[in-house]
DNA sequence: CGTGTTATTGATAGATCTCAAAGATGGTGG
DNA sequence: CCACCATCTTTGAGATCTATCAATAACACG
């Protein structure tokens, strides 16, 4: 069973934000204290407005977050990968979860109580700063796709949701970048703010110009400098 | 002159969410160690990519913070009020502003330079906590204006903008509530991701219809319930 | 009273959504 | 191994919202 083999894995929070800085000691009160959740493809480790009881670094696989306004259209607000921590409002004051955490993956992650973390990041102060500074990394990101949404075209916000894909969990393969978990068409209008039919339509436009390759829930990247030339609008060389 | 009078209150920083839960002496610390800073309506507290080397309380008027995209448009991120506080990059990590901080009023604030509030910080750690609170809240709250981006016609995207700027600053009239600091059409349009055009057009018709009263940088909501009816799309009663 | 800013309003064009239908794809069970 | 089914994807046509272009009007300030 790997669980076991992970618990006693003592490097497991070594590249992990939230940890960093923290001494040897302190990394292993952090692990003794957390429990494994295994989450298969499609499974939840919360959901929306349910109480926010618990705090997550993912270790491995990777998770979409969504909202569904009431109306029932749902948005996703970030994926997570690995090292990544997610549920944070279990440790800033937050009395439910804002989104749904979705794994898209098969993924395992580490958890700890709202109580656990708590008393953690009373001890070791750090902690607190390291969220904090993960916190407002993600307020910028997020102010900038609230800018992007507001002054883009739906062809720029496509190639800026796909740049991001890319940076965050491309991975090489021959002749270009694959986008190394399934997102359909319908994932990337969510992302970007449009209808799949028309992040198809675009997506179909790039193949037929050799910027992309697609396939079902695939996505490869054979051009990324022709993907930036249009997320950032440049002129086509005269 | 106010400004000494202001520095010797020890009340100042009573109700300032980032300084809650601090013992008197602490604030005493805190304040001071603050230098103050008056801002003319117009006038900046810091700019775009700017080195950020300070972290502010608003103490009295208001500001906007906004962002340029390299092709030059503007969008405002959020307004500050009092107690507000505001520069927050310079705690967690950032090098340079991510936006344009511009006083809409004439407007008093209380700086600490980055050395000076990671001491603090580091002397009481409530201060880090309070301040991921805080920013937790900023987090959610861009995170539902993206939903809304995402999700909503212009109308109800107005809608919900003024129904934020009032929760704000509103300030009960005869007959209304005003926003309490000059907006103009065309600051609406960019907190709503809409052109000026549009706001004028959305506003003349729900004056007509009696739902705001509309003046020049001047705006007064008539009947609450029926922008709340709009921003949330319910039916009219049958 | 001029002048610059802010706001209103009309006409038009274009991007994107909506509606609709058919075509792939991959997994499952017989 | 093949047929079937659910899901994902493509593509077309039309409707509609909203930006854009253009001009005028109202207002505040010196």
């Amino acid at each position: 069973m790997p669980l076991q083999e992970k618990q006693l894995d003592p490097a497991l929070l070594d590249a992990v934000d939230v940890f960093g800085g923290l001494d040897p000691s302190g990394k292993d009160e952090a692990l003794a204290a957390a429990h494994w959740r295994k989450l298969e493809t499609g499974e939840r480790a919360f959901e929306q407005d349910q109480e926010a009881d618990a705090f997550y670094v993912l270790s491995a696989g990777r998770l979409k977050v969504t909202q569904v306004t009431p109306e029932g259209q749902e948005i996703i607000i970030r994926y997570i990968g690995p090292k990544e921590m997610f549920g944070c409002v279990a440790v800033c004051g937050g009395l439910t979860y804002p989104g749904t955490a979705t794994a898209v993956t098969d993924s395992w992650a580490l958890g700890w109580t709202r109580a656990t973390i708590g008393a953690l990041a009373q001890t070791y102060p750090g902690i607190a700063l390291n969220a904090m500074r993960t916190m407002g990394g993600r307020l910028q990101d997020t102010q900038s796709r609230l800018r992007e949404m507001q002054t883009e075209r739906v062809e720029r916000r496509i190639a800026h949701g796909i740049a991001r894909l890319v940076a965050q969990a491309g991975r090489r393969v021959e002749g270009g970048i694959l986008i190394d978990f399934p997102v359909s068409r319908q994932d990337i209008a969510e992302l970007t703010g449009t209808t799949l039919h028309t992040v198809s339509r675009t997506l179909s436009a790039w193949q037929e110009r050799g910027v992309v390759e697609l396939g079902r829930q695939k996505l490869t990247v054979r051009d990324p400098h022709a993907l930036v030339v249009i997320a950032e609008d440049l002129p086509l060389k005269e």
